[in-house]
DNA sequence: CATGAATGAGCATTCATTCAT
DNA sequence: TATGAATGAATGCTCATTCAT
């Protein structure tokens, strides 16, 4: 009805909205066709199981939103500019409910040892991302002297990873929130911290 | 043929093993009676249900690590002395799987909605260890002028979730190791921002 | 700690409450046993089975009943005293929940054919007592001339039968209510049939 | 294999097969599945439920015997037709089981509450349909002047589910077919009754 | 390319009952 | 006489997946 690459498509949103409105769980094969008006054996056709329906979906989002991070980071010069930035991008995630996603696939690939290395792969890109964004920022600080960038990108995709499993275990948000809001204010320190006080 | 507690605790025991070996999915009602040699009934006798067991199993191994916890942090006075201290606690939380266990009930608790609730209960007294310590050690800080220290413990525990679960996804543990490793590296730094330079 | 007597009754009686709030399929070993404070094997100990117990309860309170019933029948000379006296007895057992332990008992009988034959046996009492009654009232009716009394008194608890399950069926009890009410103004079409008009 | 329905169909034969032949109890989904020799799973995939193949099932065989019943009494314009066509086929009923799945679910829904208000909404037509029939029959009787029709109908459906579920309590059924065989005798006085002696 | 039907394995949970003490 | 512990067998139901068409 709608050629190979639309049904694909198709099944892949009814898989992200499942993903975000029934969580890892609940994303089923009959959720997702039911949500995505198919039939559950198309799944199967297209992407030959449930894990790879789901791989495919994040796959798919994620590369959209690494595109957006990395245009939106290759501008900003300063430390003040990218976390406004990424402060802007994050809030866009949060409120498309891609961070939902995220949160699910990473939530059941612990609980489901088979994805997990699939996972980690999938990461990998970020955390490179964070690292050039680091070079940039921090070449000549204290900081760099002490840790390496990749490690010190490590660390942020590690801070960034709890953050995100924290705002789905945690109905108050208000605290993860204040987190982030709370970058503003530790930026004279970190100017501090990179030398440049 | 065992004493009450002898049951309770064989069940218990079981559990967290399964849920060390098999992950959150994989520990199912039938899996942790084979692992205990026992009637999977008996789980629902003492127990209640999955929840009941995997909620109790927590907690047992959880009240034994506070304890050791508080106690090897009650006796740190120096930056140096905490740091050296958590990292010999965490790995052996590491060695002992504890931290599988926490993992698998964090991405489990995503998963199935029930028992988020109930993990965001028992985090609190580890917030509240962190913040203690914080106390301590940051009085008359520039940082705790900017941030609250029940905010700092927040974040303490946030980077913490976010290690241990990236530990679980990463079968490469060498790089969540070298963020712990660098701690002592950062240390000069960390006192600048403290103040006491 | 209350004698033999003292336990049988214990059990007797969280049995007949059982049966009364949770209705037949309620009335688990468990749920008795919770609903009495002992302990569930001793229902084993004293009655053997479910079944056991079970038919022991109903015959513990048909007795009683039973007794009364006849009671006040055996001074009932009239129609109008025999319809007075069954109504209030009636509604004693409605209220008392007599009503629906019978019911809950004859439809477990039906639906679990081991106890089929024991109800029977213990309808016949009942059948035997309204055979009495007619007797007494129909002696050199048209209506006896008919039919044998014995057939009559089957098809009176027949239609008791039926009107105690409805009542527990259909929550809108006027229906049935508005059935027995009606007794009074039936009462001079019977009179006819009964040949004193 | 087969067309759906025929699937369909055979799920709701080896349903009421179930029904007849081991009791409301001892239709389980595994049993209904072996004698039709099928997968249990297929049960809910056609019918969601036990409870909802359990009222297919009823409908099926109830729209049946309606149809049956309906035609048969629009024809009968005497008390002798319409008592000669009811025995008729009450007798059919009975020897086809339909009898039994009717009692078997009268008295399953009595243990299952869920299921109560559903059986009541299914006595409604066989109650409409014998209300239109009296009312042809008692038009003009002193009958009609002291009880409504709707309220006789009632009370003839509670005579005919006691006599149903006496049935199945009792296996020695000469008692409820003596109860039918007697109408003949009992006409004279209806006619009586009637006001058409 | 798409579907409806079908399946087998698995799951949490419940229950009557037994038994050693 | 009474109990707590333990068990085996069932039960309704779900799910990913396959397959013939």
């Amino acid at each position: 009805m709608q050629g190979v690459e639309g049904t694909r498509r198709q099944i892949l949103e009814a898989t992200l909205e499942t993903l975000r409105e029934e969580g890892f769980t609940g994303t089923t094969s009959r959720a997702v066709a039911g949500r995505g008006s198919f039939n559950p054996a198309l799944i199967f056709y297209y992407f030959g199981s449930m894990d790879g329906v789901l791989l495919a979906a994040l796959d798919w989002t994620s590369e959209q939103r690494l595109a957006a991070y990395r245009e939106a980071l290759a501008k900003a010069a300063s430390i003040e500019e990218v976390v406004a930035e990424t402060g802007r991008l994050y809030r866009e995630d949060r409120d498309s409910g891609h961070i939902t996603v995220i949160s699910q696939m990473i939530a059941g690939s612990i609980a489901r040892p088979e994805l997990a290395p699939e996972m980690i792969v999938r990461m990998q890109p970020w955390i490179d991302l964070i690292e050039q964004v680091l070079q940039r920022l921090l070449s000549g600080s204290q900081l760099t002297a002490a840790i390496p960038s990749a490690e010190l990108a490590y660390a942020v995709a590690t801070f960034y990873l709890g953050a995100n499993l924290l705002t789905h275990l945690d109905p108050d948000r208000e605290r993860t929130d204040a987190l982030f809001a709370r970058l503003d204010e530790v930026q004279p320190l970190l100017d501090g911290l990179l030398g440049r006080g």
